[in-house]
DNA sequence: TTGACATGCAACTAAATGGTTGCATATTGT
DNA sequence: ACAATATGCAACCATTTAGTTGCATGTCAA
C-alpha cells in the first residue's frame, strides 16, 4: 500500500488542483459548483480532480442532500514536510521563511 | 515565474525521485554514479530526474572534476507545508503525528 | 598518451494525464 | 408532478512524461 502516497504528491503536482486545495483552505464546506467558478474549465474537469485530491486524502468531502461539501485535510502535508526536514533543519529553514516573510512585508 | 512552484510540485510528483530525496536527505554529497546503486533503471534516466529536481532547486549540485555532488535543499518543502497548514492546524497536525509515531513505536 | 571512468546530449517510444463532449441520475422548490 | 439545479459516468483526443538506446565529451591515472 505504498500507493497512498504517490496519489498524494501526484494530486499536487497539477496547478488547478492547487488551486482548489488553496480555495478549500481559505474556506471550507464549499461545493462542486462553488469551486467551478472563476475556472475556464468544465465542471467534469473540476470533478475529475476532486476525485483524485479525495483519493489522496487531501480533500474529504460530506454529501449533503444533491450538494457535496468540500474541506482540507492537512495531515498529508504536513506528513511531506516531516519526511525530508529533519529536527535541526526545522528551526533553520523556519527562521529562513520569517525572515523571507518580513522582507517582503516592507516592499 | 509562476513556473518555478510548479517545477517543485511536478519533480515530487515521481516516485523515483521522491527516493532520490531520501537518499540525498540520509547522506549528502552523493555522485550520479552512486545514486545510480541500487535501481532498475539506466543512468540516463537518473540523470533526467536530478535535472528535473535540480531545476525545482530541491537539489544542489557541485561540480569537482569530473564528478558532480548533490545536496538536498529543504526550502522547497517548508514552503508546501506553510502554503496549506494554518498557525492552528499547525499544533493539532503536529499533535496528531507524534501520537501516530508512538503509537508505531509500541507495535 | 591512452584507456578507463564519470557525466552530458539527442532522438525515439509507450504510457499516463488533463481536458473535452454527451448522456444519466438524483434532489429541490413551485 | 415537473422543470431547474447539482452531481456522476464514460468514451475519446492531444499533450506530457518516464524510460530507452546510441553517441559525445571531459577527467583521471598509469
Amino acid at each position: 500500500m505504498v500507493a497512498v502516497e504517490d496519489k498524494v504528491f501526484k494530486a499536487l503536482a497539477d496547478s488547478s488542483r492547487r488551486e482548489l486545495l488553496d480555495r478549500l483552505h481559505t474556506k471550507g464546506g464549499l461545493t462542486l459548483g462553488e469551486l467551478c467558478e472563476g475556472h475556464d474549465m468544465s465542471r467534469q474537469a473540476v470533478t475529475k480532480h476532486l476525485v483524485l485530491l479525495e483519493a489522496a486524502n487531501l480533500v474529504v468531502s460530506v454529501k449533503q442532500g444533491r450538494e457535496k461539501l468540500h474541506y482540507l485535510n492537512p495531515v498529508p502535508i504536513n506528513e511531506i514536510y516531516m519526511r525530508w526536514i529533519g529536527k535541526f533543519e526545522r528551526q533553520r529553514v523556519h527562521a529562513l521563511f520569517n525572515l523571507k516573510q518580513a522582507l517582503k512585508e516592507k516592499e
